[in-house]
DNA sequence: CACGCAGCCTGGGAGC
DNA sequence: TGCTCCCAGGCTGCGT
C-alpha cells in the first residue's frame, strides 16, 4: 500500500533509471488505467510517443515524470497496488500489466502493474512544475513549500477527528491509513481526537512523528505487506517489520505492554494502544 | 463551504 | 471441494 516513503523510493527509481530517455511506444492494456486522461488511451498513446523524460518528481502519493516538448508530464498515482516495473523488453507479461511503455535505446522498459486498478496514468499539463491536476493538493510534509504553523492553524480551525484530517490530502499530502497509525502512536493521540482541541506543541509533535516515521520507512526502502507493492526493480521494502501499531492487533505495545486494539473506522481499520492514546471524553 | 460517506476494484482468506 | 462473504484503502463525486 504506498503512501509517501515507498512512492518515494518508486521516484529515485524513476529517475535513476528513466530519466534521459525517449519513449517511442507505448501501449494500453487496459483502459481502466487512463479512465482519468480524459481523451482516451489512443490519445494517450499518441502523445507520449517521441516524448523525452526529464526528470521524476512527486508530491504526497502522486508522482509524475515532466516530458520534453510542451509544459506537460506524465501523472501517475500508484493507488493501492500500483506498480511502476522496470523490466528487460520481452520479459514475460505481468498477470495485471496495464500499461507499458518503450524507449528509443531499446533498452528496458516501463510497466504499470496494477491488480486491483484504483491506480492510474494521464498526461497533464503543468502549472508552475506541478500537474494540473493535484493542484489542490497540499504539499507533504518534506517539501520545502510545507508550511507548518499554517497547518497547525488550518487544523485547529477545522471541526473533525485528527485522523481524518492526516488523512486530507488537501491539509498535509502523503499520509495514508498506516503511517496515520503509526504517528498517532508515536505522539500518544488517539485517532478519535478533535482537531480544535490539539494545542500548537502537540500539533508540533504530531507532525515531528509523521515525518520521523515516514523519515524511518523511507531508510528501510518502504513498507511491504503482500509483495504487492515493490519498489522499481521489483524488490520489496521491508519497513513492515517495524511496525509499532498497524496490523498488530493483541499484540503489545512496545511502550506498556498493553495489546494492541483495532477499531473500525471510516470503513477501514484503526490501530492503537488504549492505554499511550487515551480516547477523548 | 465544510464535512462525511458510498462506490470503485480484485484476490486472498475465513466460514460454511 | 466450492460457494459466499469480508477485507484491504486512496480518491472522486455527491449528499447533507
Amino acid at each position: 500500500m504506498p503512501e509517501l516513503p515507498e512512492v518515494e523510493v518508486v521516484r529515485r527509481g524513476l529517475a535513476q533509471w528513466v530519466a534521459g530517455r525517449e519513449i517511442v511506444s507505448a501501449e494500453v492494456l487496459h483502459p481502466r488505467a487512463v479512465r482519468r486522461h480524459l481523451a482516451g488511451a489512443d490519445d494517450f498513446v499518441a502523445r507520449v510517443k517521441g516524448r523525452v523524460v526529464i526528470s521524476a518528481e512527486r508530491r504526497g502519493k502522486y508522482l509524475w515524470l515532466p516530458l520534453s516538448g510542451a509544459e506537460e508530464a506524465l501523472l501517475a498515482h500508484l493507488g493501492m497496488s500500483g506498480q511502476l516495473l522496470v523490466v528487460e523488453p520481452g520479459s514475460p507479461p505481468d498477470k495485471h500489466l496495464r500499461v507499458r511503455l518503450g524507449f528509443g535505446d531499446g533498452g528496458s522498459e516501463l510497466r504499470f502493474v496494477d491488480q486491483r486498478t484504483f491506480g492510474h496514468v494521464m498526461l497533464s499539463p503543468l502549472l508552475d512544475g506541478v500537474p494540473s491536476p493535484i493542484a489542490h493538493i497540499a504539499p507533504d510534509p518534506f517539501e520545502a513549500s510545507f508550511d507548518d504553523d499554517r497547518f497547525a492553524a488550518a487544523l485547529r480551525r477545522r471541526r473533525t477527528e485528527v485522523k481524518r484530517a492526516l488523512l486530507d490530502q488537501s491539509l498535509i499530502s502523503g499520509v495514508g491509513n498506516i503511517y496515520a497509525d503509526e504517528a498517532l502512536w508515536l505522539a500518544r493521540l488517539h485517532w478519535a481526537r478533535p482537531t480544535q482541541t490539539l494545542t500548537r506543541p502537540k500539533i508540533a509533535e504530531l507532525l515531528a512523528a509523521v515525518r520521523e516515521v515516514m523519515t524511518a520507512a523511507l531508510h528501510q526502502g518502504g513498507t511491504s505487506f503482500d509483495s504487492l507493492y515493490v519498489n522499481v526493480n521489483g524488490e520489496s521494502g521491508y519497513f513492515e517489520r517495524s511496525l509499532e501499531v498497524y496490523g498488530r492487533r493483541d499484540r503489545p505495545c512496545s511502550r506498556c505492554g498493553t495489546p494492541i486494539m483495532r477499531e473500525a473506522f471510516m470503513n477501514r481499520s484503526s490501530f492503537s494502544c488504549p492505554r499511550c492514546q487515551r480516547r477523548p471524553r
